[in-house]
DNA sequence: GGGCCGCAGTAGACACCGTCAACTACACCG
DNA sequence: CGGTGTAGTTGACGGTGTCTACTGCGGCCC
């Protein structure tokens, strides 16, 4: 059964799936619900009784691009026999995925959202990426013989997520442009910046990364 | 002369400075051209004649909020004899900026502007607080006698700038919502991050800033 | 001085948007 | 059979960006 064209079956379903398709197309701000609707062949008031407001229907499409995320952090081939690469492989994906899926990274990350307070699964799915880091972090620090807080912990995968944040968010957004930065640099950053993260962390895996 | 309210003098420049307080007030998206107009004491399309589209007043606002920041940067108190103190500073300065200055910092990164091309100033502010990071960068590398590239410099800029502005848009944004950080690890945050960044580079001078 | 032109600002219209309220169609359950 | 709740429709309202046509008005050239 096609439910592509023609009233769709869940219509709820299918109203996030129109959002995101519009997106991709014409941009976030391009976006609105008479447009799903009419996409949809529906009255500009169907979506509305599937969802609050325009910006509840938003944040489902968010919240699937962490479960997208999510699940691209979960399905990345571990080394749990040398946590420092295990590391350096996750921070890879990360990278990768804000590469592969400038769009979705951009929902996630750059979307303002009023109160995300209101969308709770938002939320989890965010902290569960942080989560898998914070354990890969405490897993690094287990195998180096380091005292090492919970506190520590955190702090350390705060940082290492701030720099692959900062580094997806100036790669997909004003890099070109704004900073005039070389697409070779450009090409080059993620092990640079891998490599540099190894050394802060104490980790010669990563020293050799730049030559 | 009271140029605030009743008809300002300089339409152009009252339209810049309102959109900036309508923004601060009740946020971008509610921002809109007719608002700014209401407030002068104008017709709707008065602001109009001055800029070609509303992506244009706004974009006037960034300029503004990037050439903020740019001054901040320079006037921060400078340790010319010690490099990696005062890229230290320079960082330090950054996320000092983030946090007292929120909404520029917003503004400036966080803006969907649809095409960042069509307004030079903007980028050129930008490009010029890069280029501060650089020079302490390459000035750092030359007393530590290391070897290095302009590229390598341009690589470890990317890298501190990274971090720093990965670290701002967490703390930012989403952060206690989102990744539901403790506000104390959140204070702590900068200065670890720094300590790594150091440590990053070589340089003993932040590595024991974690304690 | 008088006509002319360009510029700043005004007024009205258009299409689009989110949202509210009232309505219909229909399945289900007593 | 009537009642009820749910999904969807229709129409309206106020707000928005933008287009077009209009009014003043100061400077400029003849």
């Amino acid at each position: 059964m096609p439910a592509d064209r023609g009233r769709p079956e869940d219509l709820k379903e299918a109203c996030v799936t129109e959002a995101l398709a519009i997106i991709a197309a014409t941009g976030l701000e391009t976006l609105s619900l008479r447009e799903v609707a009419r996409r949809l062949s529906v009255s500009h008031q169907a979506p509305y009784r599937h969802f609050p407001s325009r910006d509840h229907i938003l944040s489902a499409v968010v919240a699937r691009a962490f479960d997208h995320f999510s699940a691209y952090l979960d399905s990345r081939q571990q080394v749990p026999d040398n946590p420092a690469q295990d590391l350096r492989g996750m921070g890879l994906a990360y990278l990768s995925y804000a590469d592969e899926h400038p769009l979705q990274y951009r929902l996630m990350f750059a979307t303002p959202l009023p109160n995300p307070a209101d969308h709770p699964g938002m939320m989890q799915s965010a902290r569960h990426a942080f989560t898998l880091l914070e354990q890969g972090v405490a897993r690094m620090r287990a195998t180096q013989g380091q005292p090492c807080t919970e506190e520590l912990v955190t702090l350390d995968a705060l940082f290492i997520w701030a720099a692959l944040h900062g580094l997806a968010g100036i790669r997909g957004g004003c890099a070109i442009t704004t900073l005039r930065l070389s697409s070779d640099i450009l090409g080059q950053a993620p092990a640079h910046l891998l490599g540099r993260i190894g050394q802060a962390m104490g980790n010669p895996c990563g020293a050799k990364a730049d030559g």
